[in-house]
DNA sequence: ATAATAGTGTCTATCAGACACTATCTT
DNA sequence: AAGATAGTGTCTGATAGACACTATTAT
């Protein structure tokens, strides 16, 4: 697999037309009771050929990037999340948490595609955006390319009210028109599409426990129930007993328990940070795929 | 918008890859009981300039084909659709029915691919699948290009035993280390991960709802859910009595019935076509997004 | 003691699902 | 009358959700 392809110019004797693709990472991870998004800053400048057809250049945006001949937008992905956020996908957890959101493909999605008009000199970028998850330990770093990756309270982008993105300075100087909280490209977008995706998946599927450690307490898969209900129902608290109960009845498709209580022991209890009794750890029953009862916040339907 | 993009050659000098992306469409219709799927043969021979490295000539398909520049996804479904089975997509139904199943992009996915080794030249092609809804009315023709289209029962292409497809001769012209009921590329794969995708939303949403006519019986909605359980769940029966109990207290998100009976009068009742007495008709709420009852096939977990 | 969280138990309204029963049509 | 489907009603066990109550920790 030769990976020079980046750099060569592409000769097509099959004549199709031929888009830029390129994929996009949602990565949540949930702390003290708040869902964070991770993103990077798009250099002001930078080296390389494509300098100067950079967009959106200054603007917070998802990490991701073009696929590249031989990948597949997952290994893209893997990659361009290594080179921009220093995160690694598999050194954490295993593959299978990596969930297709959705396919972007409208022409006018990216203002670059109507810089030519000549013939055979259309472009146009597609991506596909997948949401993954990390833990609440995972630092992020700037990648090699004068990139800065941070991640920010997804409730804080979401609101209107607040500009956490650029100074006055900055917004002068990208773009004096730009809304408040704006991302790059159709980022917004994905960011929510993202959002319905996991709130789905948390119905049905026992995702939440992606959240968290490897050893876990019930607090702890209430608490990403709380963060995602927070955003998309307007719910803050969760009644802990019921959420209790109802959590440790949950089978899988077989009839197993999808969450495993380790021997009640002091040792296999987490401390409170602050006050309160101390939790009892569970592991996850990692064959389960479904839920047999879907976690739905209450009187939603009547 | 210059729809000749498609006959010139690519000078890029940008510099990226770029892959070739196409779109593929898994229609379903649902009549008498059954779930069919819409597919087209390739054609042996075809002109124009790509001819010789067309791959999978004589195989079934699913429709679909290369987005041109200018097009969005969805845009060049809806064009493929037309032009392969004479399926007009917007006279339809609404374009709210159309399902995003996945972006496929493995590089061994299509063996045209490796076709080229040499630095700049190569080829990869990744799909955009869309999962569909048609009326058990809709009669395929094939398009001008010497393409034959056909609805083909579901549960005959996932039985093995059976070999719908090909004849003797055919595979022995096409590939005689073939398997049975063969796809081209990995639409046998899109297949399945478009019934999957069905089934979850069946249990939470009334896209049941978009396989019937405007004016439906209970009864046409336990179908389509028979359909579908008969090959995930291998359950060939739903009893009516729970079943209408049931879909007929269904509400939606403001309380409001998913379905709304008209009055209970003779003119609003379809008779059977053999015996049985005439079933009232129903409407749907069109607002109606997710359902309050979640359904799914009993006694599954316990 | 008080605040905070973990965890259990109880009560009630609702629901799922089995099934019996009636109604209405065709053959 | 017999067969088939539509539709209603009833019963039982399970569940959701409100809420009270106990247990265990730190301050």
């Amino acid at each position: 697999m030769d990976k020079n392809l980046k750099t060569k110019n592409l000769k097509d004797p099959y004549a199709y037309f031929r888009p830029s693709v390129a994929t996009d990472g949602v990565v949540f991870k949930i702390d003290n009771n708040e869902l964070y998004v991770l993103l990077v800053k798009r250099a002001l400048s930078q080296t390389g050929t494509t300098k100067e057809y950079r967009p959106y250049k200054g603007y917070w945006a998802l990490p991701g990037g073009f696929i590249r001949g031989t990948e597949s937008a997952e290994e893209a992905l893997v990659r361009e999340l290594k080179e921009e956020t220093k995160y690694d996908l598999n050194i954490n957890k295993n593959k299978s948490s990596i969930y297709q959101v959705g396919f972007y493909s409208r022409p006018d999605r990216d203002a670059w595609s109507f810089e030519g008009k000549k013939k055979g000199e259309w472009r146009q970028t597609m991506s596909i955006a997948f949401a993954l998850i990390s833990q609440a330990s995972h630092i992020p770093e700037g990648g090699s390319d004068a990139f800065e990756a941070k991640y920010f309270k997804v409730s804080d982008i979401l609101d209107n009210n607040k500009n956490i993105f650029y100074t006055r300075k900055e917004i002068k100087a990208l773009n004096p028109t730009m809304g408040k909280n704006v991302l790059a490209f159709d980022h917004n977008v994905i960011l929510k599409d993202s959002i319905e995706l996991f709130v789905k998946k948390l119905a049905l599927e026992p995702v939440a426990l992606d959240f968290c450690d490897e050893k876990f307490t019930v607090g702890d898969i209430r608490s990403v129930y709380e963060s995602f209900w927070k955003i998309s129902y307007n719910i803050d608290e969760i009644k802990l007993g019921n959420f209790l109960n109802k959590m440790i009845k949950q089978k899988d498709e077989e009839g197993n328990p999808v969450i495993i209580p380790m021997a009640n022991k002091p040792e296999n209890k987490r401390s409170q940070p602050e006050r309160g009794a101390p939790a009892l750890l569970y592991t996850r029953n990692k064959k389960a795929k479904y839920f047999s009862h879907v976690m739905v916040p209450s009187k939603k339907n009547k």
